[in-house]
RNA sequence: GCCCGGGUGGCGAAAUAGGUAGACGCAAGGGACUUAAAAUCCCUCGGAGCUUAAACUCCGUGCCGGUUCGAGUCCGGCCCCGGGCACCA
């Protein structure tokens, strides 16, 4: 009597059997070479209390490849630990009135179990989290040492600033230009800040990314973007005062850098940030320009709202004078120019660049075009600004140059002149690294009235961050507050001082934790000499939207690490896989104040007509219709988060697994369909069943003698295993290795066993589905490996091989086209010239109907593929 | 706005270096088994036309155009959707 496939008793048997040999701990022999290693690393998450389908979908991509690794024979670190420091706890806080520290532990106590009921292989003696001072203390030691080496340094920048509950925003937490819970139109303030000097990094950044053949080209393609290494000139305007309107003028000249200075004649204006120091002084005395600076103190900091803004600008009545043609140009003020950025003044080209040009259009400044397409008498900028590079002309003495040639004699006569040069800019900024909240690291430095800004000496790290804490209304940090944290003596002096209250940014926790992970967590130093055996990591896995900002603080901090001798490689993630997002369908009512009512996927009920198209979507509980509202990433808004901790419930841990792996390929966004996560469990219950109605007896007298019925199974079996190995080392397809498999289990379903033979090729097939699926879904497979007669661990298998005999082809079909129109299939004898495959698929009927018309005026032949016959 | 992706049946998808469009799965319809249900198994399943039928023909990969013997795949232009844009992680 064979059981049924119950894997709710079976999956906790087989992980309680790894727990007690301790299988996933990772012991690296003395011996032990760095081509014999792999480091598998999935992005650590966020311990936010629930677990996602995101999460599984990561966890199982990471573990099928650890999985896959250790099966041929590599020595797997497949950590696991938390991005603990962060936004949402201080909101548990305000919300629940629960210490951020408490909600942290408690969420990562409940995530850790979900994890280990999804059967994932972490080595779990190397758990950490961010959190930890264990942790933290060495982000601040690392600090320290930068900030000897003179990497870090402090200045103003601009956040967004709650003018009521007088705190600083995070972006999310700016809705509609106003405070998420002041309601208060947001304004930007100039604190104080500490910044990383990333830019110092910024051509090694751009250029090892070279090195990195196995990262996605999107990703190297938005890190280059981001870098945005330009070559120009930086050209200095002297400015005027012909009206007077400056009572002293503190500096008479405007920097100003263009990546065209082959269009610098062309200049009409030059536009300045509403806090430069022009117009500053010049603000007193005039209303006009008082009140559009006030405007701009309301433009949001992020780049996106200042770039979908209305262009707006006021004219100073000041004047630039050109370098080269001395003409005097106006001086505007513009709501898009950036007072942090660069030098906070442009030069505005109209008639060849887009902005200027709108701009100019608004406000009926002139346009002059002064470059032309090389086939053209001039450029027509009636409509829009002419961009692309051309010829010279309206710019005396330079016309008739190209773009290019005018780019090097131009920024040769501003550096005769002593006016400018060329000059290699990068769109990249340095890093700011100070956050004004409460759940994340303490920065490392104490101010004193004598001394200034003085680290903590080494001796005195961790500074802790208390625990124990409470918060007001306006969500501002509690440490602010907190004099035992502030006060303390100058390490220097011995003076009264006080600490600094803000912490860092929370990706400085994950820009180092992967080396961390492979220090295993050592209690005397950051990173442990032999961590080196194990990075750079192997695969990194992770999600898409840390495509920049995340996996570029990483390659920094390596290169860091690597300058103070801590690793010994360039780069930190040699091979990288970006997955995509989990998606869900969403389902609405409209409410009568114009809102929506979202109601969760799993309390719909769908009807379909006969083609399987829907027709009505309603509410399970009350039987009212409902909206079907578009496919979208899940989130709480939406209701349609679906909690996999259910699905785990319902099907287990294999059958989760196994639709996330195969209903989309990793790199795309997944759509949760629950009717696909049945067909996952129909098809693992269906292999249980083929498993078990085997005996393995039956084969034990076959010979090796196959009939043909029997090579083409064993054609089909060595074939998958090609395609999954494929699949999974190469490709990241893993939804098509588990078509292949499936096909495999179609075929063996289908196969007439009566002979010894037959059920050892029978055999065969089982015994490689078993292992090809042994590290998307673990536990059912170490249960049939048992019942197949053995008694080891499957995953410490060797991976299955390929039998090169058992591929050989007698026969192959070749396809015959006629125009590239298929008209029919042929079957050949792969070993046949080429001649011979022609006649045959001249001869055949199907074909003479299309050729005997025309005459045949070329013969396209693709070896062992197609014929295609051109006929007029 | 800028950078990066994506768009293929009722649905998720496949087609790996330009060569059979729709593998595999879901949903749906029909049938077998069953007292019944569940489970399981078998058949059909892009659209249109034509035929007693077998078959055959035409159309079809977001839209418009191009390159090619041949385009889902390459090129140019557009539309729509998603991700990132420096304080969400």
């Amino acid at each position: 009597m064979t059981a049924h496939y119950n894997p709710h008793a079976l999956e906790p048997e087989i992980q309680n059997r790894w727990a007690d040999v301790d299988a996933f701990r990772t012991e690296l022999p003395a011996d032990a070479k760095v081509e014999d290693t792999f480091y598998c690393l999935s992005m650590f998450p966020y311990p936010s209390g629930y677990l996602h389908v995101g999460h599984a979908r990561n966890y199982t991509i990471g573990d099928v490849i650890s999985r896959f690794q250790r099966m041929l024979g590599k020595h797997v670190l497949h950590p696991m630990g938390w991005d603990a420091f962060g936004l949402p706890a201080e909101n548990a806080a305000l919300k629940n009135g629960v210490s951020p520290a408490a909600w942290t532990k408690e969420n990562i106590t409940y995530m850790r179990a979900q994890f280990k009921r999804l059967g994932f292989s972490f080595d779990w003696s190397r758990e950490l989290a961010t959190c930890h001072p264990d942790y933290y203390r060495w982000e601040q030691w690392f600090f320290l040492k930068l900030y000897e080496k003179g990497l870090v340094y402090r200045k103003n920048a601009v956040v967004n600033w709650d003018p009521v509950d007088q705190t600083v925003l995070a972006n999310e937490q700016v809705v509609d230009g106003k405070g998420w819970r002041s309601g208060a139109p947001v304004e930007r303030r100039e604190i104080p800040q500490w910044f990383l000097k990333i830019t110092d990094y910024a051509e090694e950044l751009l250029a090892s990314l070279d090195e990195l053949p196995e990262w996605p080209e999107q990703v190297r393609a938005m890190q280059r973007h981001w870098i945005g290494k330009s070559r120009g000139v930086a050209l200095q305007f002297d400015v005027i005062d012909p009206q007077h309107l400056l009572t002293e003028q503190t500096d008479t000249s405007l920097q100003v850098f263009t990546t065209r200075p082959d269009t610098l004649m062309g200049v009409t204006y030059l536009a300045i940030a509403a806090q430069h120091p022009l117009s500053t002084a010049l603000a007193p005395n005039n209303a006009a320009l008082r009140l559009f600076i006030e405007d701009c103190r309301h433009i949001r900091v992020s780049e996106a709202d200042i770039a979908t803004l209305d262009k707006a600008g006021i004219d100073t009545g000041l004047k630039a004078i050109h370098p080269l043609s001395g003409e005097a140009v106006p001086i505007w003020v513009a709501n898009f120019v950036l007072s942090d950025y660069g030098t906070g003044a442009v030069m505005s080209v109209p008639a060849h660049d887009q902005r200027d040009w709108e701009f100019a259009h608004t406000y009926g400044l002139p346009i002059k075009a002064v470059i032309r397409p090389t086939d053209a008498e001039a450029a027509d900028v009636s409509q829009g600004a002419f961009t692309d590079l051309g010829v010279l002309y309206h710019s005396a003495p330079y016309d008739g140059l190209t773009s290019e040639a005018a780019f090097e004699q131009i920024s040769h006569d501003l550096k005769q002149a002593n006016k400018g040069e060329q000059h290699t800019q990068f769109r990249i900024r340095d890093w700011s690294v100070s956050r004004q909240r409460y759940w994340g690291t303490p920065i490392p430095i104490i101010y004193c009235e004598t001394c200034g800004s003085v680290p903590v000496p080494e001796s005195d790290l961790p500074v802790q961050l208390p625990q124990s804490v409470t918060f007001d209304d306006t969500g501002s940090s509690p440490l602010k507050r907190l004099d035992a944290f502030i006060n303390t003596d100058c390490p220097q002096c011995g003076k009264p001082a006080h600490r600094e209250t803000d912490t860092f940014d929370t990706f400085m926790e994950s820009s180092w934790y992967y080396a961390r992970f492979a220090s295993n967590n050592n209690p005397h130093t950051m990173v442990t000499p032999d961590a080196n055996t194990w990075l750079p990591v192997d695969q990194y896995v992770g999600g898409i939207e840390h495509a920049v900002l995340h996996l570029l603080y990483a390659r920094f901090f390596h290169k860091l690490m690597r300058d103070l001798g801590l690793v010994s490689s360039n780069e930190p993630f040699k091979r990288l896989l970006c997955q995509g997002m989990v998606l869900a369908e969403t389902y609405y009512q409209d409410l009568e104040n114009g809102g929506k009512k979202y109601f969760n996927p799993a309390e719909i009920d769908i009807e379909r007509d006969q083609k399987g198209r829907i027709i009505r979507a309603s509410h399970r509980a009350d039987g009212s219709t409902v909206v079907c509202g578009p496919i979208e990433k899940m989130s709480k808004s939406k209701n349609n988060g679906v909690d996999p901790q259910q699905l785990i419930d319902t099907y287990g841990a294999d059958t989760v697994r196994l639709f996330s792996m195969f209903a989309a390929p990793p790199d795309q966004s997944l759509e949760w369909s629950d009717s696909g996560v049945e067909g996952s469990f129909r098809f693992l219950k269906k292999l249980w069943r083929l498993v078990m109605e085997h005996d393995p007896k039956a084969a034990q007298t076959a010979t090796k003698t196959w009939t043909s019925t029997q090579q083409d199974v064993r054609r089909k079996i060595h074939h998958t295993i090609a395609k999954t190995t494929d699949d999974i080392s190469r490709r990241y397809r893993f939804n098509t290795a588990i078509a292949a498999i499936m096909e495999l289990s179609n075929t063996l379903q289908k196969m007439v066993r009566t002979t010894p033979e037959d059920h050892a090729v029978y055999e065969e097939g089982l015994r490689s589905s078993v292992l090809l699926l042994a590290p998307i879904t673990p536990h059912i497979c170490q249960r049939l490996w048992e019942h197949l007669g053995e008694t080891s661990l499957l995953l410490d298998q060797a991976w299955p091989k390929v039998d090169e005999q058992a591929l050989v082809q007698s026969e192959i079909t070749l396809v015959v086209q006629v125009n590239g129109k298929l008209r029919g299939k042929i079957l050949v004898n792969p070993n046949d010239e080429q001649s011979v495959w022609v006649a045959a698929a001249t001869a055949e009927p199907s074909i003479q109907k299309f050729i005997h018309a025309g005459q045949i005026r070329k013969t396209i032949v693709v070896p062992g593929k197609l014929i295609n016959f051109v006929v007029t």
